[in-house]
RNA sequence: GCCCCGGUAGUGUAGCGGCCUAUCAUGGGACCCUGUCACGGUUCCGACCUGGGUUCAAAUCCCAGCCGGGGCGCCA
């Protein structure tokens, strides 16, 4: 017997009349005494079957008493119906028990009355991934790297794969994660930063990965992972940053576009508003930005107590409060999106290009992309000179010789380059307004879950 | 690293010194129901994180532990 001839939701009139088998999870059994409705449910979307007791008895008690989220596979009559809300419904004729569900399920899984908390979701993950908020925000994440990868590649982007194991340690900013490798230190990979840049050395002229980010830090925010995902792009041949902020513009515009036309029904499920960029972003050079953020400190009348602090002052950096408080001024400009330029060079990696061309600089070519008060990405125009790299390296109190490799990779020929990296939950989460970037993933990881 | 907050049936909650052999919903069992689509009805089942302490009396107050959530910093 064939499992299968047609998803649940994708019956249409053309099918009334004939006989088709679906397969997929029991959602409700509506049991009234001598006939049943059970619905079923499978990635396509729900279907009804009526049983009657009367001349079908032992098909009426293979069905009636499963347990909800049971796997079977029913045959029956598709039959239009004015009984029935959706029109029409499957009046069964054999059923297959494929595998019978334990009673009770860890949490409820359809009931929208009772909200489960996060953590009880992703104990339970591989459940809470059937409901519908979780099945659409996985299909909206396989359309964001699908589109992304799309846009990409038609943008000469070569798709590469580099090693989330290193023997050198850090790029500085953050915790990384140490392990034994063989008797040696080895580190996890805190980007694919400086193994992107070497593919500038060999000729890749622009490359990205969606790879892994691998953070040590106890943070405990909505809004961080210890181990998250990323576009990273990088290109040669950059007048400046304003090329890499460019290319974000395109790639961005097409992915919000991408899921704002392919994935109507899934930004519905979540009540999101998926607003496709109409302009280019918004340039804020830094200091810019903090007499922006100054004045509407001063003249706004209904800041929040949470948003209020003293005024910035140069070198300060621009924090998740002060971020809010500038999206409080784009949002009246009518920029979702926006760009953070020109930031002083001290609190910036080590990579980053210096915008007078020393480490004594006092601004860089780096920047971040913000999109409604939270940073989504940061990237820049980076240092293709080893001699001035060095010296950056050893501004951040780093040793050259930890970075040999990475060195010799800019002595014999480096282009002019830059990029960034674009956190894949983070889009995810702005973009859907999710409350936690936990949501985003499928099995995350922060300072407490290990599992699953 | 710093700072808040919380742990009550499988799930989500109410109760915040005695009215609690703990509320409601969902769930599970039994029974009833031939048009449900958040099905309905009757009935039963199932919980106060752990250990100390205060008190005539603790789910409730105090202390410790364990577990968890959140904010800041840092960042994606």
């Amino acid at each position: 017997m064939t499992l299968r001839t047609l998803g649940c939701g994708e019956v249409k009139p053309a099918h009334y009349g004939t006989t088709q088998t679906f397969a997929g999870w029991v959602q409700t059994i509506r049991a009234k005494g001598t006939m049943a409705f059970l619905v079923l449910r499978d990635r396509t979307g729900l279907v009804q079957f009526v049983i009657k007791k009367e001349g079908n008895g032992p098909l009426f008690d293979q069905l009636t008493p499963l347990s909800p989220e049971s796997v079977v596979s029913i045959t029956g009559l598709v039959q239009a119906t004015e009984k029935a809300k959706a029109g029409f419904e499957v009046i069964p004729s054999a059923a297959k028990v494929l595998n019978v569900a334990a009673t009770p399920l860890p949490f409820a899984l359809w009931d929208d009355k009772i909200e489960t908390g996060i953590d009880t979701r992703l104990d339970n993950r591989y459940l809470d991934l059937r409901g519908n908020r979780s099945a659409a925000i996985f299909r909206i994440r396989h359309k964001v790297v699908e589109s992304g990868s799309t846009w990409l590649r038609a943008n000469g982007f070569q798709e590469i794969h580099t090693s989330n194991i290193s023997g050198a340690s850090s790029e500085g900013g953050t915790d990384v994660y140490k392990f034994d490798y063989f008797g040696r230190k080895a580190f996890l990979a805190q980007s694919p930063q400086l193994y992107k840049q070497m593919m500038m050395a060999a000729g890749m002229d622009r490359v990205f990965e969606v790879g892994w980010y691998f953070r040590a830090e106890k943070h405990n925010t909505v809004r961080h992972l210890n181990e998250s995902t990323a576009f990273d792009l990088e290109l040669s041949f950059i007048e400046s940053e304003e090329d890499v902020m460019k290319a974000i513009e395109g790639l961005l515009s097409h992915i919000w576009k991408a899921v704002a036309t392919d994935c109507a029904a899934e930004v519905a499920t979540l009540k999101a508003d998926v607003p496709v960029p109409t302009k280019g972003f918004r340039r804020v050079p830094y200091e810019e930005a903090l007499t922006i953020i100054n004045h509407e400190l001063d003249t706004a009348t209904d800041l929040p107590a949470e948003l209020k602090m003293p005024h910035l002052k140069f070198g300060d950096d621009i924090g998740s409060s002060a971020e809010k408080v500038l999206w409080r001024a784009m949002k009246r400009e009518g920029h979702d999106f926006y760009f953070i330029t020109k930031w002083p060079l001290a609190p910036k990696p080590f990579y980053v290009m210096p915008e007078d061309g020393t480490q004594d600089s006092r601004l860089c070519r780096g920047f971040d992309l913000d999109y409604r008060g939270v940073e989504l990405i940061s990237g820049g125009q980076r240092i293709h000179d080893p001699v001035l790299l060095e010296a950056g390296i050893k501004r951040w109190g780093l040793d050259p010789k930890d970075f040999k490799d990475y060195l010799d990779a800019f002595r014999y020929g480096m282009p002019p380059h830059g990029g960034c990296g674009i956190g894949i939950e983070r889009i995810l989460m702005m973009m859907l307004g999710l409350p936690n970037i936990r949501e985003a993933i499928l099995f995350p990881r922060d300072v407490t879950r290990l599992t699953p």
